[in-house]
DNA sequence: CTTCTGCTCTACCAGATGGTAGAGAATCGG
DNA sequence: CCGATTCTCTACCATCTGGTAGAGCAGAAG
């Protein structure tokens, strides 16, 4: 990994975890095992650096979700022409949980940016606007086949993503609530959320 | 309104829609119409203020969802003794979207909270440890009346608190699906998201 | 009038922050 | 070997940060 990667990696876990603000471009440097001047002469300045680090997380995010649904269990019953909805939704659903495991940043991050300032909410907003049109087609087409109750396909998008960002990335709401976020427990919560997420979607 | 509850209700807003870190005492003491040596007179510390806010915002956001849910349709049939479980429900998504219209700042100050150190997320999660357990065991006594299917109580919470503060403060994700948060819509989406919730519920 | 107390102010500080200027080393084509 | 390019560094700067010290001023108490 060159030194251009290990600043953007430093940076998403930063960004992504502590926020925009509280993190100085010499505490990443520091992660990174270099200058701070190095860094600014990669990028050429924090915000520069902060919109690389949001490009890069949405095409990755981007494909990770894409991925995810593309290898799901194409079709239910024979014949296939409605694709299994519901196969789609679990897929997706499993692989924000690898990811809230395995790359938390890249969810806080997501979750950090929509607190900024326009220009790099746009940013993000434009970056997932396929996926994002692609996930509402979907739900709809689940609509028309009749496996998911009929409504405004982008309020249930946002519904859906509300609950599984939060069952998925609020750590510190679960310790709350008295759950741990132990291995065991995340795939226990996974499970819970699946069903609670069948219940509302089917209704 | 006095200066102290003036600074108060500054550092409540920048707080809760910028973040701790992106805010300073000097902006603070701006909106506050005063000098930032005045917010220190009151306030010793930045921590201090902001723990005082929090305090504020976490015993305020108490009383509301406490009289929300007291206020709600005592029993749905005769007889009365199993509690309307939906219609506590219903109140509590009302009074949260009524927030969520008329002070953002605390919904979002919550949501700030729980990405900072431990010292006070803990006083956040000690505060609200009443109204966790009450919302809980409200849950299980709705499954145990056959109102709401039976789960982990705790988890069914988790997933219920990220979609309506999801759907009720998200206004970025919203916008990202077309949906634009004018006041009719936010009624629109009220209504969806409850819709959401009882088949999520009763599944 | 004097004194004391509560409140707000000006003046200042040490440290951190984002950013600039430019030197030193390594690599590579000629 | 030479010059040019690429990368990382040290040195520095203006600005902003949270916080301290203490003066000024109101009103209440004596």
């Amino acid at each position: 990994m060159d030194t251009r990667d290990r600043i953007l990696e430093a940076a998403l876990v930063s960004f992504g975890g502590r926020g925009y603000d509280a993190v100085s471009l010499d505490s990443i440097a520091r992660d990174s095992g270099i200058r701070k001047q190095t860094v600014l002469y990669y990028f050429g300045s924090k915000d520069a650096l902060m919109e690389a680090v949001i490009d890069r997380t949405v095409a990755d995010l981007t494909v990770v979700l894409l991925q995810s649904v593309e290898a799901a269990p194409p079709a239910s019953s024979a014949g296939g022409e409605p694709p299994d909805v519901w196969a789609g939704v679990e897929a997706v659903v499993r692989a924000v949980f690898r990811l809230a495991v395995r790359r938390p940043e890249m969810l806080g991050l997501l979750r950090e940016v929509t607190r900024l300032s326009p220009p790099w909410i746009d940013r993000v907003r434009a970056g997932f606007e396929p996926l994002v049109e692609r996930a509402r087609a979907f739900l709809e087409a689940g609509m028309e086949s009749g496996t998911i109750r009929r409504c405004d396909p982008r309020l249930l998008l946002v519904s859906t993503y509300s609950t599984v960002m939060g069952v998925a990335t609020e750590v510190e709401v679960l310790r709350a609530v008295g759950v741990e976020p132990t291995l065991r427990d995340t795939v226990l919560r996974r499970r819970e959320l699946l069903r609670f997420l069948r219940s509302a979607l089917v209704g």
